[in-house]
RNA sequence: UCCGCAGUAGCUCAAUGGUAGAGCGGGUGGCUGUUAACCACUAGGUUGGGGGUUCAAGUCCCUCCUGCGGAGCCA
């Protein structure tokens, strides 16, 4: 089947590809409607065949999309009959032939063949035509990706993380990588993953945040976006060891900036999604009228107390001062078709480095946006605290060892500023997208606990 | 770490405590338009490991392992 959801690549580009003969060019699946009528040549691996007396259709795909092509025997050589019977599930192939139109085929195009150059035979393929479980699946992740599911998955997670940099990238924005190996807990060690560095204990970052700050201050509109680590137990769909996480960090920016921005964020990146994937999304059968809301602006803000006790109308015993549970957060955002931001938590559930309310210090000004049908949480963000006491205090409340903060506490001793910023994991915000159950997809190599492989 | 569910052919699953089966995949053959093609034949098993109850265990009990779902924690 010839789909349409790759930018076709250029016609000279493909023409001096090697592998062609003189007079046929090396062509993609996307770039089929240019060369009707004529001889190509394609390279792509064999994602099924069927055979009918002494027609064999061979449905190639390359990776841009797929198509069937026809061998008749009584109109090919004999060694290109041989061949086409050799061909199994994945093995990868060069075929000539003239690209014609034809009704009987999906996509509406087929290629007559001429010539098979096999370039390699597949023994038995693992993954095959019915369903699989999730073990078996994510044990031959590597061997997975071949299949248009998550073909379009990973499109997906592309455009987002494109839309991403696009977003900040036109806004002015400075990327900043944050380092990967730390010298310290940045929210507690009991989640960090801990490695050797040349005699020392270091941990693999389980946030941007600390050092994406010192960088607001240097450059004012900072982000960075790299894969985070978390080494919670966690047994969940909605959970990974490793996730990849976009962060913006904004000087001058308050609170209320925060939401507008985070809003304008999100809603930025469905409605591209939306635009340019939609051939992805409808494989993925996902009913796109439930995002549609989510790109208009704004969304409905609640505010942590209001939550409780719209959660307590709703039938829930939370009681003011607990965090939100997965029921509740479901329950609650049943009641809306756009994502939900629940504002000013208690600081007592939030994190050392959050502001408190001036109205309310018992408050943190910090959000959780909450994705619909279910999804939960994708986005937790605050304005930062810029006093060096409250901070000294915090730190010393959470029981965090303060000679690692030291440099952190620097940037509330040389020009302290208001700056507010977001996380937000990407795989979460693909699921949602994509509409499907667990996360383990979102990402080509998911890593959880008790699985590291492939 | 805790709670619940599951583990049988390469894969997905059946099988009152009484001879271990099907579909797909593989192999062989048939078919000139298939759409996860279809039809016929065929190969394929230490029922996750160990222990126990019983005349008899895939099935019941204990234990360990692995996976799945959830809780806590979080993006």
């Amino acid at each position: 089947m010839h789909c349409g959801t790759r930018n076709a690549t250029p016609r000279v580009q493909s023409r001096i590809r090697q592998g062609g003969t003189m007079s046929t060019p090396v062509i993609t699946i996307a770039d089929l409607t240019s060369f009707v009528d004529q001889e190509v040549t394609i390279q792509g691996w064999v994602y099924n065949w069927r055979k009918k007396g002494k027609l064999r259709f061979i449905i190639l795909r390359d990776g841009f999309g797929y198509l069937q092509c026809i061998v008749f025997r009584p109109e090919v050589e004999d060694s290109v009959w041989e061949t086409a019977v050799e061909l199994t599930q994945e093995s990868s192939v060069r075929i000539t032939g003239r690209l014609v139109a034809d009704d009987r085929a999906p996509g509406g195009y087929e290629l007559k063949v001429s010539a098979l150059d096999p370039v390699h035979i597949s023994p038995e393929f693992p993954i095959g035509k019915k369903n699989h479980g999730p073990d078996f699946l994510l044990n031959h992740r590597h061997l997975w990706l071949r299949s248009k599911r998550q073909h379009a998955m990973m499109r997906v997670r592309s455009e987002v993380s494109q839309s991403i940099r696009d977003f900040f990238y036109t806004r002015g924005y400075t990327n900043i990588d944050s380092p990967i190996l730390t010298p310290a807990a940045c929210e507690g060690t009991s989640t960090l993953f801990e490695t050797d560095y040349f005699g020392e204990p270091a941990f693999l970052s389980q946030s941007g945040q600390l050092y994406l700050e010192p960088a607001c201050a240097a450059l004012g509109k900072v982000y960075c976006f790299g894969p985070t680590f978390r080494a919670e137990k966690s047994k969940t769909r909605r959970h990974l060891t490793e996730f990849w996480m976009v962060e913006p960090e904004v000087a001058w920016l308050r609170f209320d900036g925060l939401l507008d921005l985070a809003e304008e964020f999100l809603s930025e990146i469905i409605s591209r999604v939306l635009d340019r994937c939609s051939e992805d999304l409808k494989r993925l059968e996902r009913d796109v009228s439930k995002l549609e809301p989510s790109t208009r602006r704004p969304y409905p803000r609640l505010d942590y107390g209001d939550a409780i006790l719209k959660l307590n109308e709703l039938g829930s015993d939370i009681e003011h001062g607990d965090d939100f549970g997965g029921d509740d957060e479901t329950v609650l955002t049943q009641q809306y078709d756009q994502p939900l931001m629940v504002t000013r938590y208690p600081a007592a559930i939030k994190a050392f480095y959050m502001q408190p309310d001036p109205a309310d210090p018992t408050r943190a000004l910090a959000v959780d946006i909450l994705a619909p049908e279910g999804y939960g949480e994708i986005i937790g963000g605050s304005e930062r605290s810029d006093s060096l006491e409250h901070l000294e205090r915090q730190i010393a409340a959470h029981e965090l060892p303060r000679e690692a903060f030291e440099w952190y506490l620097d940037i509330r001793r040389y020009g302290s500023f208001p700056h507010s910023g977001y996380g937000m994991g990407i795989e979460r915000c693909v699921t949602w997208i994509c509409g499907v159950p667990h996360l383990r997809e979102a990402i080509p190599y998911p890593r959880m606990i008790n699985r590291l492989y492939p």
